[in-house]
DNA sequence: AATTTATTTCATAGATTTCTGTAAAGACAG
DNA sequence: CTGTCTTTACAGAAATCTATGAAATAAATT
């Protein structure tokens, strides 16, 4: 890893790491991590320099973080090769990521959820009845979970940080005890 | 999968797929699955036979569940053999999971977010000085969502859900336009 | 203590994912 | 159209992760 200052290492390396137990390939993490502290977009070359990784392994992980919505190409004046560059603001990027985790996660979650309680139909004994149950529950939830990212997708990101930011004031002023 | 209806089947193998995707073991997520939708608990020999996996991957992936919080062993009146069961409330279970990823992921990403910031001192170019800033926007981000998980963690699950219900006519009592 | 039953550990086989280098395709200037 | 620069596709190598069976450990029963 050439050219960056360690504080900069530091915190792509361990962006990397937690992008492997989020299910996200290290290298996606890494270049994501780059681009997102880097002022300048930077063309594929140069963060193949920078983080010692394959040409090709660079240009798969921008094809990747693209289809995610957080990278952006740009072209320079006077310079022909892409430049890459990530969303800036941190609300807008983890409003993306969690829309699009919505759409790849929770919504066939969902779908599934639906069918499998459907299929059930009326169960003829007990143990499937209670399977079906929990299905159930489980559908609810995610329904609520649903709903509310699609709430906080049409809020203005200062609504969204202030429910985030008074979230047991509200609940006092709902009339009910914290603990 | 022997002796499961396919409403189950189909359910497990789902829970499955999704937990690859968050960086879960496959198995791990399946027992988890079958457990929750079970009235009564299991014990590894039945969690066997009806997934189909070998002895020890059950063995390592219930404790890995137990690692989690999220499984528990119980023992049957004249039977020796350890049973399983799944924490088997939706809310209890996702504010399990929930506060362990927080513990696992939110809390070294401060730390090192604290850090990396830190070492960056007083920056002596422009572009430095561009990446720690974005590092405290980001830092910012998590310290919100760490705190926000913490005052979820001591609300009763009642108020937490009335949070997650009513989040857009939250917004409006305080005084902010939904789009 | 010996036997039976249950669980865990561990080395390795197997599968999957990730990374690389090369070759092909595409884009552009002259 | 040709040559150069750039990006993409792909096949195989390397690394990582997962699952297995056998052996070791533990626990209860006789």
């Amino acid at each position: 890893m050439i050219g960056l200052p360690p504080f900069a290492q530091n915190f792509i390396l361990h962006w990397g790491e937690m992008g492997t137990k989020w299910g996200i390939n290290r290298t996606v993490a890494q270049i994501h991590a780059l681009l997102f502290i880097s002022e300048e977009p930077l063309n594929a070359e140069g963060i193949c320099n920078r983080l010692g990784v394959a040409r090709s392994n660079v240009s798969n992980s921008l094809k990747e973080l693209q289809n995610w919505g957080i990278v952006n190409v740009v072209h320079l004046p006077g310079d022909r090769r892409d430049h890459f560059e990530s969303v800036k603001d941190v609300y807008e990027l983890f409003r993306i990521i969690a829309t699009e985790r919505k759409r790849r996660e929770i919504d066939p979650t969902l779908r599934n959820l639906r069918k499998s309680a459907d299929e059930a139909g009326e169960p003829n004994n007990p143990a499937d009845a209670y399977a079906k149950g929990q299905l159930e529950d489980l559908l609810g939830f995610f329904e609520m979970i649903s709903d509310f990212y699609e709430k906080m997708d049409r809020m203005p990101t200062k609504s969204a940080v202030k429910i985030f930011r008074m979230g047991d004031k509200i609940a006092k002023t709902l009339g009910v005890i914290t603990k």
